[in-house]
DNA sequence: ACTTTTGTTAACCATTTGGTTAAACTGTAT
DNA sequence: ATACAGTTTAACCAAATGGTTAACAAAAGT
């Protein structure tokens, strides 16, 4: 509960915290007000529902994330420098929070269809121009021939899974939250290279 | 409902339905009764309560998947054998099951400890030995330096990412079911054909 | 045949949980 | 001072939910 914050935004962090830790369905409205620091009623008189708040936070990350994505991928770079951009941006996006993408994709995964119309049709970024950019490197032969969605997949799995599957690839490869921390580092780099390597001509 | 299974196994499948669509949280009861064709009684009767049978899954999820990995790291082939057989074996046997990944890890992710203790302490598979094998085809020369848990978290990352995120990427790049599988299904050799290209000399 | 064990159910119980209400408090304009 | 709107709380409520009980049915011993 940090004090100077107005009541709303005491809430807004309480439940954003406690949603990206628990997920909707593992998440109390109690937790939420303690966290808060504040009686429950007050929760639903700022937000009318759990569902409601929930839709905020959700909101809130989702619109706070794809127009750096759209940024990057619209812009005037060539590849190269969007998949460099790309990689930095976001590795160093979820260093700071690292567990919104397994709480966002399964949340996406739990609610598909509300996904694609709430969320998908406000501010999703137009993977369109990359893909033709990736199509015409392969068709003037600088890099060799791969199907866009396969690159782009490509990529985004290499910068997210990671930290999807944080506690997994810890324990599988014996790593502590340093070790992780610093290899994580490296793939700002290491990723556009490793993708660069296959790809180039 | 399967009408011929024993209580037993038709408990189980209806629960590895509903806990993998619903997640731990998410899951009633009261579902698993329903999908089962049971009463709810009878649910504590074979299983004391909620979190043995959620355990009573995750384990046999867990022993069913590993084994199959240990077998592949573990063997004597060559490295690039090895990243061949898996992406083939686990894009095979995930395509049958999609939505098990997106489970497992976010179920991890809510209980790290209890993950670090119960399962992967039973048979988890060792990656020591391909990692060695990858510092050794570096020191040979015969594929360029990379640290080995970036080489393994990038072909982890690009066989099970797309699985986890599948709502999201089918949105995002506008893929209907039948697209999607058959981009997974080309996966199976992009992936090698993609890290091989990467590392190869 | 009958007794014992195993399997199954309907009804029930206690707790948790999202949500409501009515009263009290706080600041501000009159 | 007082009225008034917005804010906050304690107490409360109804539904959902995990779990139990006691009675009943079906097998399996004897």
């Amino acid at each position: 509960m940090k004090k100077d914050e107005s009541t709303e935004q005491k809430i807004l962090s309480a439940a954003k915290k406690v949603f990206v830790a628990k997920g909707m369905s593992g998440a109390r409205m109690q937790d939420i007000a303690d966290e808060a620091g504040i009686n429950k009623a007050l929760l639903h008189y700022y937000f009318r529902n759990k569902e409601m708040l929930f839709e905020t936070i959700f909101l809130e990350l989702s619109t706070d994330f794809f127009p750096r994505l759209k940024m990057i991928f619209d812009s005037d770079d060539t590849l190269f420098t969007k998949i460099e951009k790309f990689c930095t941006a976001y590795i160093d996006n979820i260093l700071v929070n690292p567990y919104i993408p397994i709480f966002v994709l399964n949340e996406i995964h739990q609610r598909p269809q509300w996904f694609a119309e709430k969320v998908m049709k406000a501010g999703a970024p137009n993977m369109a121009k990359l893909a033709k950019q990736v199509r015409e490197e392969v068709k003037a032969g600088r890099i060799r021939p791969i199907h866009p969605a396969q690159l782009i997949m490509n990529m985004l799995s290499m910068c997210i899974f990671p930290f999807v599957a944080r506690p997994m690839l810890m324990n599988l490869m014996g790593m502590d939250d340093p070790i992780f921390r610093s290899l994580m580092e490296d793939r700002k780099t290491e990723i556009p290279r490793f993708i660069m390597s296959s790809i180039k001509l």
